[in-house]
RNA sequence: GGGUUCAUAGUUCAGCUUGGAUAGAAUGACUGCCUGCGAAGCAGUUGGUCGAGGGUUCAAAUCCCUCUGGACCCGCCA
């Protein structure tokens, strides 16, 4: 907020500088940066670089007549509050000095304001529009590995960074559960003789929870069977057309084991404290007429053709200028893939009438309630193989898809060319293209060590890809478990008075911040190598490094409330100057004061990262202002108060981001 | 073959969108600091011709081209 200010008073300078050398600033490309050591003062320009063009002089030579003529004359500079002086440097930067004084100040008016610290003053009050963020999508055939949670972890950081910034989002999950891969499960369970019984009780401690059993013994073991049992193929297909009536008894038995499946997942997900808002079945969306109405829209618009030769005969086909063909829709009449991720898009853009109801599904870890696509005519009450705990009535849930302006969807980087033709074709159809944006992120991959973990053993020191169907993965629910054991050794070890059960709430809060924080840190462009002893680290550039931080600035506070209850008195200037206090105070106090760019910056660009970057450095100076200014002790009145109210500052900044993150602030650990 | 993407310290990564001053963290290794607001911390040392070559520019890790190496995508699979 205070910086944001500091820069528009540098730039109304430099703006009226450039009108009486008459020259556009429309015309001039120039930024006011931080430069990189602090001796060159707080903040720098390169306007005379991008000058000297124009102008036919060398930079360092209008640096020095800005400097000493044309600044001087300018009314902006006359009436500055922020800036103390401007200095020449020698390529011909302009370097400006923050006058420590008057930032202190208003940062004391400011400093136990919550509003002020963490409202930006370009945020719009327009909140008549909605933003669908989709994300997680597995497949209901197993339960979360590690790369999954990369991608729900993304997308819940990415919801709650527009939540916070107040604007209105609603989460997705598509939940395929007519594909290939919950049809090879069902053929385990129907025809070779795997139990679908024996896991009954995913409550029960005792029992393995269903997903894992599904996707570790049953998914992987059918695909071993398939080699030799060509047999079972041939049920998986006519599974599959099977599952086209929902009235069926495969789709009926499906429906149940895809319920004890998802919910298993969503358990995992909900202790990742991932929200989401409504589950979108692939099987209801083929049933409604959403593909049907959009069949005819290709038509109409001759987007796509019927092949009557060629490799492709008699199957509908887009064709693209840079992808060549696609088929959509088979020769036997059944629709590939791709074809069905269409209508679901436009559906989300509004496109297409909306067909569903919402139903309650279930109540989330943070007490919202989570709703299910839902058709009329198919749902009736006597539905028994469906379990689906009713509540009341179908719909508190509403949205208006003539609302919505941008639909995210978060998906492994490997689908970005099928997304690609997926927009191409939107944009045919009329809609406007930039609406629908996929976020795509490199995979996970597992380093040798873990592999050997899990049983596979490489000659080569390689790492390589998570595959469900041969079994190799890593757990979300394992990641979370080893992490949570490590870390209760640590709490253990400095808590000797908390009880078993304290320890294991912290232990388990702090494996949590962890994991969530370690996806978001990299940048989405990253294959990430998970490796379970370097991967699951406590120390440096992780979660807890960033909770024991708070922890500390929460235990001064504590103990400032019993101690000496803070006054209420204005704080003010008096008796402080600049000598009083140090460098680390001052940078604390600028990166506090930063937090709102840093958070408009992350969800203009929805990136998570910047934030987790802005954690890690209000950590970090925290830390060394901890180790350097003590407050408790402090004798100084003046110098107290500074302290007390940065102290304050810092931990409401810290509360703010780590929600976004994900990171619990824990009093202790 | 066509396309996407990555390459920066022993290791894992920031920085590249929008070129700017001495390329930053973390971790590892080595060394200090707990009778002091919690040492999951702080301070210090070590460690990089930013994959190679060329081009543009007053200025290139950053932009453009070529090459090398890795990953991924390119089915009437999903």
């Amino acid at each position: 907020m205070i910086l944001e200010e500091v820069v528009d008073e540098i730039d109304r300078c430099l703006k009226e500088v450039l009108n009486k050398i008459n020259v556009p600033d429309s015309k001039i490309d120039y930024n006011i940066t931080e430069p990189p050591v602090p001796e060159f003062g707080d903040f720098s320009t390169n306007i005379c670089f991008q000058l000297s063009k124009t102008l036919k002089k060398s930079p360092i030579q209008i640096a020095q007549d800005i400097v000493e003529e044309a600044l001087q004359l300018c009314s902006n500079w006359n009436n500055r509050i922020w800036i103390i002086r401007a200095t020449v440097e020698k390529p011909g930067f302009i370097n400006f000095v923050l006058d420590k004084e008057a930032l202190i100040a208003k940062f004391l008016q400011i400093a136990d304001n919550k509003e002020a610290l963490l409202t930006s003053r370009t945020n719009t009050q327009n909140n008549d529009y909605t933003i669908l963020i989709e994300h997680t999508s597995v497949n209901p055939n197993k339960a979360l590995h590690v790369g999954h949670l990369r991608n729900a972890i993304i997308g819940d950081c990415l919801y709650r960074i527009f939540k916070k910034t107040g604007k209105p989002v609603k989460v997705l999950n598509y939940i395929d559960d007519s594909g290939l891969q919950v049809a090879d499960i069902i053929v385990g369970f129907k025809y070779a003789g795997l139990s679908s019984s024996e896991y009954y009780d995913s409550d029960s401690k005792e029992s393995k929870k269903f997903d894992h059993y599904c996707g570790n013994d049953v998914y992987v073991k059918i695909n071993e069977m398939y080699s030799n049992r060509p047999d079972l193929l041939e049920r998986r297909t006519k599974v599959l057309r099977d599952l086209e009536d929902p009235l069926s008894n495969t789709s009926i038995f499906t429906q149940s084991i895809v319920r004890r499946v998802l919910t298993d997942q969503l358990r995992t997900t909900w202790n990742f404290k991932i929200h989401y808002d409504i589950l979108n079945f692939e099987s209801q969306i083929v049933q409604s007429n959403l593909w049907s109405d959009l069949f005819e829209a290709l038509k109409e618009n001759r987007i796509i053709r019927y092949e009557t030769d060629g490799k492709n005969t008699g199957c509908w086909v887009y064709s693209s200028e840079t992808e060549g063909d696609k088929v959509l829709v088979r020769s036997d009449a059944t629709l590939t893939y791709f074809a069905k991720d269409i209508p679901y898009a436009a559906w989300k853009l509004g496109y297409l009438k909306n067909p569903f109801r919402f139903e309650y599904f279930a109540t989330q870890w943070d007490s919202s309630e989570l709703y299910a696509t839902s058709l009329e005519s198919v749902k009736s009450d006597d539905d028994a193989a469906i379990r689906i705990k009713r509540k009341s009535s179908y719909n508190n849930l509403s949205i208006n898809f003539d609302k919505i302006v941008k639909v995210i969807t978060i998906i492994d980087s490997r689908q970005e060319r099928l997304q690609n033709l997926l927009v191409e074709i939107l944009t045919k159809l009329g809609l406007q293209s930039s609406k629908y944006e996929y976020l795509g992120y490199e995979p996970v991959i597992l380093s040798k060590n873990t592999l050997s973990m899990i049983g596979i053993n490489l000659e080569k020191d390689k790492a390589v890809h998570m595959s469900g169907r041969k079994g190799i993965f890593i757990e979300a629910d394992l990641a979370l478990k080893i992490l949570e054991e490590k870390s209760l050794s640590e709490t253990k070890k400095r808590n000797p008075d908390l009880s078993e059960m304290q320890l294991l709430n912290i232990s388990r809060e702090i494996a949590i911040s962890a994991i969530r924080y370690y996806f978001v840190k990299y940048d989405f462009g990253k294959v990430i190598t998970f490796d379970v002893n370097e991967s699951l680290s406590l120390e440096g550039d992780t979660a807890p490094y960033i909770q024991y931080a708070y922890a500390r600035a929460k235990k001064i506070k504590d103990k400032l409330m019993e101690t000496q209850p803070l006054s209420d008195d204005d704080p003010n200037m008096v008796g402080l100057t600049r000598s009083s206090f140090s460098q680390i105070e001052i940078d604390l106090v600028k990166h506090v004061c930063n937090y709102t760019i840093d958070l408009n910056q992350s969800s203009e660009k929805a990136n998570p990262k910047l934030l987790a970057k802005y954690l890690f450095k209000l950590a970090t100076l925290f830390n060394n202002f901890y180790e350097k200014s003590p407050i408790l002790r402090e004798s100084d009145p003046n110098l107290l108060k500074l302290r007390i109210m940065i102290l304050k500052s810092c931990l409401i900044v810290f509360e703010h981001n780590m929600e976004i993150i994900g990171i619990t602030p824990l009093d202790r650990m």
